[in-house]
DNA sequence: TTGCTGATTGGAATGATTCTTATTCGCTGA
DNA sequence: TCAGCGAATAAGAATCATTCCAATCAGCAA
């Protein structure tokens, strides 16, 4: 069975073609760190983990891929509590639980009905494209 | 009728004295230019709000007087897409809407089943104690 | 009045991100 | 295959919000 969140990274070459863009290696490898493991990291973190596999890559080029990435709706770009920005390739719809003690961040899925249900507090005139929703507290290891 | 969620500013030397802190003209004016204008300003923007009253206050006072009022719970700090922080001083649940044309940001009252309904999502194990909601998209006018 | 503690100031320092500029890359057409 | 062109990258400077720090300052208690 395959998750259904584990985007192919072929979709890649695709999604940047839509958008007029190019397909490069930084690219490549930027969006790879993401879906190799989705702990929400921060900019810098992804250039700590791309680095060994391409030695040359500069923190300003992880900065721009991964802008390009979320323009290219691959990727979502996530912010709480004034630190740095910090990126999840997970595209279903999901909550995100952020963990005050560990600062650990967890994506909790979001069924479509309360998603639904949560759009409709909007009054008219009021248009949405994404919703965020994110929980604070701590996660119990129990 | 008076509006729930117009706090009474005296409230301030209360929740202060609760939290054993003192209060002060910079708290006061602070919070209070949060009262007087919600529209979700930064810290700079109070800062420029409330130097024609105080015109010796410093923008790291103004900083501080945020903090402080957030710890005691008397405003809301309010975090989307990596700009300067903003802060609320309406204590009702509610969400945010984030117009991306205008910049400008509407509180969306949040009813309690709704909220009931989002926390419902969370798995065992994790304990919540805020819960944030913010839409994207435009306003229309009419 | 004299200390004491917490609060305020002003300026320096920090950290994340963006900008700038030069260089390189990859593709297109000759 | 080669020249030209625009996009992408690299490196470092610059920016912006915020925090830190050290020096006063204010209010209360002895």
């Amino acid at each position: 069975m395959r998750l259904p969140h584990q985007e192919p990274p072929a979709n890649l070459a695709k999604r940047l073609a839509d958008s007029g863009l190019r397909n490069t290696p930084q690219r490549e490898v930027v969006y790879n760190a993401l879906l190799v493991r989705r702990d929400h990291p921060t900019a810098d973190e992804v250039y700590t983990r791309v680095r060994p596999e391409m030695p040359t890559i500069s923190l300003a080029t992880v900065y721009n891929c991964l802008e390009t990435l979320v323009q290219c709706d691959l990727v979502r770009q996530v912010n709480f509590e004034r630190g740095p920005s910090r990126y999840c390739a997970n595209l279903l719809p999901h909550a995100h639980f952020h963990d005050e003690k560990t600062g650990a961040t967890y994506d909790i899925p979001l069924p479509p009905e309360v998603l639904a249900h949560v759009r409709s507090v909007l009054p008219a005139g009021y248009e949405t494209k994404t919703v965020e929703i994110t929980f604070h507290g701590q996660a119990s290891g129990a």
